[in-house]
DNA sequence: GCCCGTCACGTAATAACATAACACACCAAA
DNA sequence: TTTGGTGTGTTATGTTATTACGTGACGGGC
């Protein structure tokens, strides 16, 4: 049950946690956006975890840390980081997930392991993406699109064939 | 803000309720699944609405024709709804809609419009759907596939240009 | 007939997720 | 110095979802 979820790839990630948010701090600049200390902490902490986290994990690990303990610290903060592309937000679990492309524009997919809960980012082609295919031929705008597949891991399919070789 | 979620088109829908639950009906028998007397009467409250409805909706609706009045009663009738394809859960807005297409064995795509919070359920080809690639090269196996799009709907688009033409 | 398993339904209680509304601090522009 | 904007904090409340437990209905095996 150890989620490893960047592309359920193991992978050592002493230095990652550090570079991104030296990133999101220039791009914070460069954009005239506020990286105050308590949502560059709620960035931290999603990018410690390197899972989906609910609002209450990430507003427990706040609060330990000294700042505000109500739910709208969190989630104004997750606000803050969903809306400038620094996280996303998970609609099938209600939780929320650092961004592993911070900085380009798109629209991401996730894989979801229901066995591990390792959650996956996939970039994806939104040229031609099925949503777009349909939204051109019923004349449908979109803003946002959300793409979530549930499923089991390439890990956890190793596992259970493992254990229950058949 | 009148929606009309049926693919954003208008239609008469006097007939399809009784018609929707016939239907569904025929497919339990067959299936040996029990369409009781709540669990239809929450597939006749999707139908009638033609939206999408929370779980509370439901429920209320449920109370004042005599069944229970507490959550479990609106979220079992759903759940037994959405297992057996005759309702779907809309992820973004945690929120019912009956099936527009039961019977296919399909992953829906929905398109929400933002302005008249209509619904419209898109058939998807899985084959070359962008998750299936995904997984492919990933080696994730998806059971279930969540396609949402937000945005504004060719009614209220075409709205929108009339009062403000730009 | 009776026992027992399963399934559906009902209720109470609570957990988990999210927002509204208001006060105060800070800083920069007028 | 005042004013307006932005960010943080708090209280209170609203909304969505689940756990836990009890009861009745039905069917199979004895």
């Amino acid at each position: 049950m150890d989620p490893n979820p960047i592309g359920f790839q193991k992978h050592d990630h002493s230095h990652c946690v550090a570079d991104a948010v030296a990133e999101a701090d220039r791009t914070c600049q460069k954009a005239g956006l506020q990286l105050t200390p308590v949502r560059k902490r709620a960035l931290e902490i999603l990018l410690e975890e390197h899972r989906a986290l609910g609002a209450y994990d990430v507003l427990a690990r706040l609060a330990e840390d000294g700042f505000g303990s109500q739910p709208p610290v969190a989630y104004r903060a997750l606000d803050f980081l969903t809306k400038n592309g620094f996280a996303h937000k998970i609609e099938r679990l209600n939780a929320f997930i650092a961004c592993a492309h911070p900085g380009d524009i798109h629209t991401p997919a996730f894989l979801i392991c229901t066995t591990c809960d390792a959650v996956a980012e996939a970039e994806t082609d939104p040229s031609h993406s099925l949503l777009n295919q349909i939204a051109d031929t019923t004349g449908f705008r979109i803003s946002r699109a959300v793409l979530e597949a549930e499923g089991t891991c390439p890990n956890c399919l190793a596992n259970d064939q493992a254990k229950d070789p058949k």
